[in-house]
DNA sequence: TAGTATATACGAATCGTTTCGTATACAATA
DNA sequence: TATTGTATACGAAACGATTCGTATATACTA
């Protein structure tokens, strides 16, 4: 039935990238990727990619134009959910407190973010009363 | 200087039981492995990979009898912390409250659990005062 | 002791990802 | 029009993870 969308790290930071900057060229992708660090790509490899991307359905592909626009066809929100619940279950066996909690005792938070976070735990809290 | 950790999905699974079991043999975690789900994972597969885990510092072995014996040589935080921080970055570009939201959000978890990671919150805001 | 069961070692096939060289098409321009 | 620059398409190499067949050593047992 439905597939496992399962993108690789390569395919994720060019999802990143299209997330953040909407319909894109192979070319845009291929400069904010090497832009990014010290780390180079060839055009073709990432040319490579977004077709193979393409061809899984994580791309969309505006070939209209001598030079293809590529879009996202999956939403950032339900890619990470599915990676996250694979990511829980892979190194936390699904106890999701325990990631919460080595995610904030060993990671930056600034206090807006945790009064943010606090404040989803007091709504979750009301919402499941006694 | 110091080598990345990064354990495969493969491997991690097999550090899961060895971390909740103790030293083990190859037997013992194959046996393991299968008897989990419904998947089936031939015994030289798993050997296989033990072999490539020790040969990568991840397991250590003790061969003085027939019979390998393999415990972890990794911690269970320390590679979480680490697998964490990939995944972080990889697919919430470091916004650990994202995650945070995304994974209370998403997820069961229970009242006292919550209660852990709010205390958690106090005492993280409590130790950075203004 | 002969035969069977079980262990590790080794090597190779397979598979997916990443990488890029090269071919080809097309556009702009000198 | 000839040259140059820039697209996409195609194919294959390189690499790592996974899988397992087979060889060999060792222990057990009938």
């Amino acid at each position: 039935m439905t597939n496992e969308i399962r993108p690789t790290e390569g395919e994720l930071e060019i999802l990143q990238i299209i997330w953040k900057k909407g319909p894109s060229t192979v070319r845009e992708v291929n400069d904010l990727l090497n832009a990014d660090q010290e780390k180079s790509i060839g055009y073709t490899t990432t040319l490579k990619i977004m077709q193979i991307m393409f061809e899984k359905g994580l791309l969309r592909r505006d070939d209209s134009q001598r030079t293809h626009v590529y879009t996202a066809e999956v939403r950032e929100g339900k890619i990470q959910s599915a990676l996250l619940d694979r990511f829980l279950n892979a190194a936390y066996k699904g106890s999701a407190s325990k990631l919460a909690l080595q995610l904030l005792g060993n990671h930056k938070t600034t206090p807006d973010e945790l009064a943010e976070i606090k404040a989803l735990i007091d709504q979750l809290e009301k919402n499941k009363p006694s």
